[in-house]
DNA sequence: GTATGTCACTTGCATTCCGCAAGTCACTGT
DNA sequence: ACAGTGACTTGCGGAATGCAAGTGACATAC
């Protein structure tokens, strides 16, 4: 059974499962990052740069080093020169495919939304060169 | 068949349903709200604004707002004098229920989050006097 | 009939966050 | 030598957030 994830020092809003759900997820591009590491074998920061939301470098860098302390991301270099880094979600991480799942219906039904296909074992692992 | 929610003028940044979803509810309150609606019982500007999370009155009125244009609630006026308004999920509010469900079960799990009791059915309907 | 209280908000203002463009650094390949 | 790639960082203007205080229409207590 693991620990609480919790950053050293955060203190969350309240006791609320979704209120602390929130301070962890609670923003518009965090869940798009979950999104492209669990369904479109997006690993790199190159690869998730170039997702169709088109989000900030800056932005993509303070998500990926957040989602890296909540431990919900681990970073792992791949390749000493030049050194290269791949994401991938930890088991916490891939907790949030029913969740996400979830979501992805109501903006499929309500907003008129794209349905993902392949929703499992997408994506190529990570890069060949 | 409901037509896509959408107010006017507004665009998407994607097609992806879960990215249309962020558009509408990615923020740290919206969900809140959404949950103090379906299982709260809270269906007053006052009585949203006392739970646990201490909403600013003024992101409160906010999100109200833009969740009656996307219609995902309804302000209807209960009293006259003095006038007095109450705020129910409508059908695609109400939809958001099994995502919500999800989330809560994340955050349960998790970040060790309070699981919610009477999930159906809570609340006083509206504030008796 | 004056004072206090409630409800549903607004307004002002300082702080923080976001988004865009550009720059950096370490290589690699030609 | 020179352009290219990957993974970021920095700067800066504008938008969003959070807090406190204010407003207007009543209702209730004294």
């Amino acid at each position: 059974m693991a620990r609480t994830l919790r950053p050293a020092g955060h203190e969350f809003r309240s006791k609320c499962s979704i209120a602390r759900t929130l301070d962890v997820l609670g923003d518009k591009w965090t869940l798009l990052i979950v999104r492209d590491l669990m369904w479109h074998g997006r690993h790199t920061f190159q690869a998730l740069q170039d997702s169709a939301e088109r989000i900030p470098t800056n932005i993509l860098a303070d998500r990926l080093r957040r989602l890296a302390e909540w431990g919900l991301v681990r970073r792992a270099q791949y390749q000493d020169r030049p050194p290269r880094f791949e994401y991938h979600l930890t088991e916490a991480g891939q907790a949030l495919e029913p969740a996400l799942i979830q979501i992805m219906r109501w903006g499929h039904e309500m907003l008129n939304g794209g349905l993902n296909q392949r929703v499992v074992g997408a994506g190529p692992g990570r890069p060949r060169r």
